[in-house]
DNA sequence: CGAATGACCTGTGAGC
DNA sequence: TGCTCACAGGTCATTC
C-alpha cells in the first residue's frame, strides 16, 4: 500500500485517537510481521502515554512516555484502523464509527491497541511485510532503520543541490534512483512513476546524466505530486484505508501509472508503455518523456 | 564498491 | 465452478 502520502495520511487519522493518549491494553495476536516483536512487547507499550506522533520516511512513529518510540511500517498492505469505544464519535477533524463485532480478531489483526480516547486501534495486514519495532528515542536516527535513510522530500533539504548532489556519477535508471530510501525518503512505484511523467524524464534516463536545468523541475514535481496525494488521502488501488477505513482518492489523478495502453494526458498523442525495471512495473510516455 | 535479482506472504482478477 | 498465472503500495539479503 503505502508511500509518503498513504502514511502521513494515516497518522493523521491515527493522531485525533492516539496523540496524548494512554494505551491502556496492548494485545500481540501474531508475532511473526517481517521483524519478529519483541519478547516484552506488550510489557513496554501498555499504560504508556504516547506523547508525539509523527512520520519519518515510510515510518510511523509513536513517542512514548518511557523514552522509548513505538515504530511501525505498513509494508506493502498494512492498516491502522480506529474504532471508537460505544459510539460513533468525533475527534479532532475525524469522525470514528464503533467497531463492528470481531473488530481485531480477523485471521489478518496482527496487533490491538486500546486508548483512553476512547478508541480501539488495529493493525491489519495480510501480507506481514509490516512491522513494529520499539526503539530508544534519544538515538532513533541512528537505529539500524534510519540511519541510511535519506532527505524527507518535503524539508527544505530536499532541493535542486540536494539531488544534484545525490545523484552525481550514478549509473542506474532515475527511476531506481528516486526509489532508493537513501536517495529520498518515502517515494515509492506510484509517485516516482508520476513526478517522472510530470517533469517530462524517461524513467530509463541514467541518474548522474539528468541535465542541470531537468532537476528543478524534478524536485518541484515531487513535492507537488506528494503533497496533491496527501491532500486528497492517498491512493488507494487494493489495501489502503485512511484510518477512518475511508478509502484515499488520488488514484483517480495519475496520469500514467496503472494507464497501460491508454492515451497519454499530454497532447502528444503517445500511448502510455508498461515495462518492468528492477523487479517493479514502470508506466511512462515514451512520446514525451527524455 | 554499486547495481540487479529474487525472496518474503497473501489475495485478487483475468483467462481458460 | 475452479484451476493457473500474473501481479500488487516495500524492503532486504545475496549475487554478479
Amino acid at each position: 500500500m503505502p508511500e509518503l502520502p498513504e502514511v502521513e495520511t494515516v497518522r493523521a487519522g491515527l493522531a485525533p485517537a492516539m496523540e496524548g493518549y494512554r494505551l491502556t491494553h496492548v494485545e500481540t495476536r501474531r508475532g511473526d510481521l517481517r521483524i519478529p516483536f519483541p519478547q516484552d512487547f506488550v510489557a513496554r507499550t501498555q499504560g504508556r502515554k504516547i506523547t508525539r506522533l509523527y512520520r519519518r520516511a515510510k515510518y510511523l512513529l509513536a513517542d512514548l512516555d518511557s523514552g522509548e518510540t513505538l515504530v511501525i511500517h505498513l509494508g506493502m498492505s498494512g492498516r491502522m484502523s480506529v474504532y471508537s469505544h460505544g459510539k460513533r464519535r468525533k475527534l479532532g477533524n475525524y469522525v470514528y464509527d464503533m467497531a463492528p463485532d470481531g473488530a481485531g480478531t480477523g485471521k489478518h489483526d496482527h496487533v490491538v491497541f486500546e486508548t483512553d480516547a476512547p478508541a480501539r486501534i488495529v493493525f491489519n495486514d495480510h501480507r506481514r511485510f509490516g512491522l513494529m519495532a520499539l526503539v530508544d528515542t534519544k538515538t532513533l536516527e541512528q537505529d539500524k532503520l534510519f540511519r541510511a535513510i535519506g532527505v524527507e522530500p518535503l524539508s527544505e533539504d530536499f532541493n535542486t543541490a540536494y539531488l544534484a548532489r545525490a545523484l552525481d556519477g550514478k549509473k542506474t535508471p532515475i527511476k531506481s534512483a528516486l526509489l532508493d530510501q537513501r536517495t529520498i525518503a518515502g517515494l515509492g512505484n506510484i509517485y516516482v512513476c508520476e513526478a517522472l511523467f510530470r517533469s517530462h524524464i524517461s524513467p530509463k534516463k541514467l541518474a548522474g546524466a539528468i541535465s542541470r536545468e531537468k532537476l528543478a523541475p524534478l524536485v518541484a514535481a515531487i513535492k507537488k505530486v506528494l503533497k496533491d496525494a496527501i491532500a486528497a488521502g492517498g491512493s488507494t488501488l487494493r489495501d489502503h484505508a485512511q484510518a477512518t477505513g475511508d478509502p484515499g482518492n488520488f488514484q483517480h489523478h495519475f496520469l500514467v501509472y496503472d494507464r497501460e495502453g491508454l492515451p497519454c494526458k499530454r497532447t502528444c498523442k503517445g500511448t502510455v508503455k508498461r515495462f518492468v525495471q528492477a523487479g517493479r512495473s514502470t508506466f511512462y510516455c515514451p512520446k514525451c518523456q527524455s
